[in-house]
DNA sequence: TAATTCCTGACTAAATTAGTCGGGAATTAT
DNA sequence: ATAATTCCCGACTAATTTAGTCAGGAATTA
């Protein structure tokens, strides 16, 4: 596995999505310029959640991105394995020939650890940081910083 | 954090000096060929985990490495942290700056994921790993697949 | 019809990982 | 002493991955 800045970038998207899903659909525009991740690069990353069933999209004026299911059952693990390929630590993909047919020395090592880790990241839902009292501020703030959602149709 | 090949090395070979603790430092010309990895880069990675004090070289004819301590008091994090650098999944590197100044929406969950993980990995010491019933056997044949401590002087 | 936004693929640049090379210094065995 | 062995060190190269760019097309709304 890596968790690199890839993971960190779509896991911030994914987040700034869901604490605006009741205001509509979020612009990969608006994303990129209040998190600071290339538009471009953001593209490919949404490309793949969006093929892994995480977001949808609605094109057109007033269209971007919006959640496909509820956070809450979202997790930290989807959004990861959905960018950064795998969260596997072994050599062998579990299969236990990594060392000449048979099993290293490590494997079992490896082997736990993706476990551990996969059912831990699992656990960790979108909604559990979306409906923390404190962050609703930090919201405000960036929202009043970039001018974001200001000519919005309806909603809000 | 990275978790790639290259930590994947590190515990290996560490594992591997660790099972033959009761015989004598093991070189690394005996891991790269074990293992399948370039000796010039396990020199690289043991030029860090001797700088952090996981293990010692011992020079010239019988020579090779030994760990600095005991296989219970080093965990896979030890080893980790010492060839990947650090184990952080934060922008900010904890500071909480990753935001203009201020911490940006994803903070939290970076900076819970990274303790819990830390503690996670820091309680897995190699001698847990090397002191299974399973391992002997594995050992006994890649030691026989590759003439390994033939040569030795004495112990043993 | 024009603006907006997603959507796609191919390309480039930068960073990291993995591996190479050449030489040295300490230690042991002869 | 000398030669063999092994750690030790730094600079270099190659491969891979990450991050970002670019150019265009498709759906939707105003």
């Amino acid at each position: 596995m890596k968790l690199s800045t890839k993971g960190r970038y779509a896991v911030t998207a994914m987040m700034d999505i869901a604490l605006h899903e009741k205001v509509g659909p979020v612009t990969l525009a608006d994303i990129s310029q209040c998190q600071g991740i290339s538009l471009s690069y953001l593209e490919q990353l949404f490309s793949k959640l969006r093929h892994n069933g995480l977001v949808k999209g609605v094109r057109g004026p007033g269209g971007g991105y919006r959640l496909a299911k509820a956070a809450s059952e979202i997790s930290v693990a989807d959004i990861i394995d959905s960018v950064d390929e795998k969260l596997d630590f072994t050599k062998c993909a579990g299969k236990g020939n990594c060392h000449h047919g048979e099993k290293c020395i490590t494997h079992k090592l490896w082997f736990d650890l993706t476990c551990d880790l996969h059912e831990y990241l699992s656990g960790i839902k979108l909604d559990q940081y979306v409906n923390r009292p404190q962050i609703s501020e930090l919201v405000k703030k960036q929202e009043l910083q970039y001018g974001r959602f200001l000519n919005r149709r309806s909603a809000a």
